[in-house]
DNA sequence: AATGAAATATACTCCCT
DNA sequence: AGGGAGTATATTTCATT
């Protein structure tokens, strides 16, 4: 699918505020309501649109930590581990990368001994890194437009 | 803030889908809508619901590649990292951590032409390290209710 | 804190361009 | 692909419990 202009401010909008209203994003493009639905609906039909997720604090949450864990599977692991990760709920993130680690993972925890847990969990399965989180520095950023 | 059952139910149905509407919600978790519109301005304002974003594939804007690149700064060199890497537009995330590296981001890229022009501009700042995401294997997972 | 009701705003459907 | 009209639904405000 190819993206216009109009359909690049519409995203930038809805990713910013996906709970704005098709008539608030049409007042700032200058479309009409149904025309801002009738796109909307088109990008998430074709894919364009994933869906729309709410940004929850962890920590009010009752998370305390959050940590970057990467796994570097034994042989004959990694599927056995990608069968399981779902039943983690903890892990919010999970992706199957290149180099020397297979999997990395964005995890939340309630306190280091539940941290110490997940990781004795995961011995099972391979070798692990663990970073814990210190700031953000950048969230969510928007995906920018296509550039030259 | 305490997170009471209802609470807890209205950001799991947030968390699936942020565009659903007050009435919707309500009519899942047994409140009127002005109770659900309440209760979601209330942790919006105390920090609980930190946004609202809308889930973009990145393919479909045009980038062919992603990657989780680590940063371990040189000497001196994180601070002006940190100023210059929201100029970085095609970071998404980008967080502080504990360990051997300091910094952990995920990028977006058009080809590998584009990555290879990035990792570039990043060699002044510190050794880098880059893998490739193959595939998401969890993407963006509810924060799990407080369990025992 | 929640409900119900009234006023306003938005969304949805259909037809026209 | 978008605008406009009409209807249905949702949101907002407020009084009440």
């Amino acid at each position: 699918m190819r993206l216009d202009k109009l359909n690049w401010e519409i995203l930038d909008l809805l990713q910013k505020n996906a709970r704005a209203s098709n008539a608030e994003i049409g007042r700032k493009v200058g479309l009409s309501s149904p025309a801002v639905a009738e796109r909307i609906k088109k990008m998430e039909d074709l894919g364009v649109i994933n869906g729309y997720r709410t940004d929850v604090n962890y920590t009010a949450g009752g998370y305390q930590l959050r940590a970057i864990i990467t796994v570097r599977a034994f042989m004959g692991k990694l599927k056995p581990f990608l069968d399981k990760v779902s039943d983690f709920k903890e892990v919010l993130n999970c992706y199957r990368i290149t180099g020397n680690e297979n999997i990395i993972m964005e995890v939340v925890f309630h306190d280091q001994k539940h941290l110490e847990g997940f990781i004795d969990t995961l011995i099972t399965y391979g070798e692990t890194r663990t970073h814990i989180v210190l700031s953000d520095v950048i969230s969510n950023n928007p995906i920018p437009r296509k550039m030259a």
